[in-house]
DNA sequence: TCGAGATCGTTCGGGTCCAAACTATCTCCG
DNA sequence: CGGAGATAGTTTGGACCCGAACGATCTCGA
């Protein structure tokens, strides 16, 4: 859904209205085009496989890294999530309330708290996620597939260069 | 700020636990990369660039919008900045209590608004851009300059895809 | 052993974020 | 004309989002 300017326009008057200045031009794409293309896969994933299940994005996220992990560590979900810690608290308690997952405070460790997916939850993830993997593969399918490493790699790249 | 696994290590987990799903790897390694790079910049570009002018990310988007277009139009504004009308609606009026912007409303239309930036508004981007540009320039710095062009355009495509 | 400092998850306050409902305005056809 | 329907921005309610402050727990050296 553009909006009334398209993406071509946008950028060609980027570049009038900020010539002269000393910036790196070819960054900027990068970047512009990097939040353009994670809101709208996110969004259109959100409305086509997420909002069914009544999920959000990040509660999806923090429901399969438990998943993946079988129990995770609540620093790590936060850590792979890309949220902080505060609001990861809230989402687990929303998830919990509503009983796709568990909190267990550590044993070992009185201050660690893991959590692990109930058996509704894995239910869900089981169901969900071929359906999410296909609308994966639907906004990338622009792309020319024997790219695709190679473009997960560049996306490595940016994440290195952007996590210190 | 990894967590405690590192990248590598999370994608081989999701392979082990996925393996024998009819799944499609390579789409799942670059949306989940996409996710992970954006996040990062973003997180990275808050908290050097925005955090000191006090700035939210959705704030300074819009800021940018209204800055490059000279003056523009509210759906308009939502649309580059990827945000809904009502999330804009509010962003609007903390920008506008902190003197940045202003909103009119449409003469020839008495149902559009369009946002100009104010004296402030202008000067505060005009500081702001450098160094926000500069940022972008570092989280880009582990990709060949040669190739910026190409992955701005595969960036391009998955917005593409993603936005029908 | 015992307390200073580090680390963990939660709480708090204020700002996004969205869909749905709402008000105001415009269009255009009968 | 006049009103039915389309369109624009705002409000509402509930969830996310973060930094900072907090209480609980652990560690480790004197």
């Amino acid at each position: 859904m553009p909006g009334q300017h398209t993406l071509d326009e946008t950028e060609s008057q980027v570049a009038t209205r900020l010539a002269g200045m000393d910036l790196d031009f070819e960054a900027m794409a990068v970047t512009a085009n990097l939040f353009r293309a994670a809101n709208a896969a996110r969004n259109q994933m959100e409305r086509t496989v997420l909002a069914k299940s009544n999920l959000t994005w990040t509660g999806f996220v923090v429901l399969w890294v438990a998943w993946i992990w079988e129990s995770a560590e609540t620093r790590e979900i936060a850590s792979e999530a890309g949220v902080s810690k505060a609001t990861l608290s809230g989402v687990l308690t929303t998830l919990e309330s509503r009983g796709l997952l568990v909190r267990k405070r550590g044993e070992r460790d009185g201050r660690l708290v893991t959590v692990e997916l109930t058996t509704a939850g894995k239910r869900l993830m089981k169901g969900l996620f071929p359906e999410f993997n296909k609308a994966e593969r639907r906004v990338t399918r622009g792309l020319d597939s024997a790219q695709l490493p190679a473009i997960a790699e560049y996306l490595r790249q940016i994440t290195q260069a952007a996590s210190d």
